[in-house]
DNA sequence: ATATCACCTGGAGTTAACTCCAGGTCAAGT
DNA sequence: ACTTGACCTGGAGTTAACTCCAGGTGATAT
């Protein structure tokens, strides 16, 4: 695959893509004979676990040691675990806030519906 | 209350305090006549408000624009509805990406604790 | 009286995560 | 042969959100 189509199929710039492999964020991408990028099906696994991770808020650093520690081999693989161990704990504490402020917001939004309903009655009462 | 005493309270720095005052992201907070911040209620519940949008990751533009309608008063009571409302729907996608970043943890976890299990005792075997 | 300390202001510096750019290569169309 | 267009690299620039700093003031302890 292309860095064109591997940018278009997961909505990553071809900056962002390099920049990835440069910083060792997905593992390096093999060239063909003119040193131009070709994505094999694992590229794009990884490139598709990356995004999500990263949508869901996951630190470039963690990701990078994550990756490091896989080209690693089998001899990391307790390592791996605690880390996303770990990044998954964070993640859930990230959610807690979440939910929190998104019921307030739920709440705050309310109540401004009865300012608006209110008011409105109001502008109804003035025109009579 | 001094900025000593809200920057402990809500677990801010007193840099950020002033930081988010000096952008409009909390109100102008009175000084006393020597000139230093005297807290009122009022100002610390802004706080204590802008703090939990933020850990949510509310950006810090849309809370400014907040803070902007709110000091013009009820005509804005609308456009401030709108703005939470819409500040709402993004903080759900993104809790919806994390939950799905959840699962995936979840998932890559669980199979790591296999590889464990089973690496734990090929390591017997081999004591064996 | 003076030293210390908490606080003030305006402005510069930092960090994470991209994003852009200049200058160069290579294959394909004309 | 020449232009065009996609891609390459290494490095510089940008943005959001702080964080730090220098130089200054006023209240308090010695």
């Amino acid at each position: 695959m292309t860095i064109a189509e591997v940018s278009e199929k997961y909505d990553l710039t071809q900056d962002t893509l390099r920049y990835y492999e440069r910083i060792g964020l997905i593992p390096h991408v093999n060239r063909n004979k003119s040193g131009i990028r070709d994505y094999t099906e694992e590229d794009c696994r990884w490139v598709e676990f990356i995004k999500c991770m990263r949508n869901a808020g996951l630190p470039i650093e963690a990701l990078i040691e994550y990756v490091t520690l896989f080209k690693q081999g089998a001899e990391t693989i307790g390592a791996r675990k605690e880390l996303l161990t770990e990044q998954r704990k964070q993640l859930i504490q990230r959610m807690v806030d979440m939910q929190k402020t998104l019921e307030r917001l739920n709440y705050k939004i309310e109540s401004y519906e009865q300012s608006v309903v209110k008011k409105e009655k109001e502008l109804k009462r003035a025109e009579e």
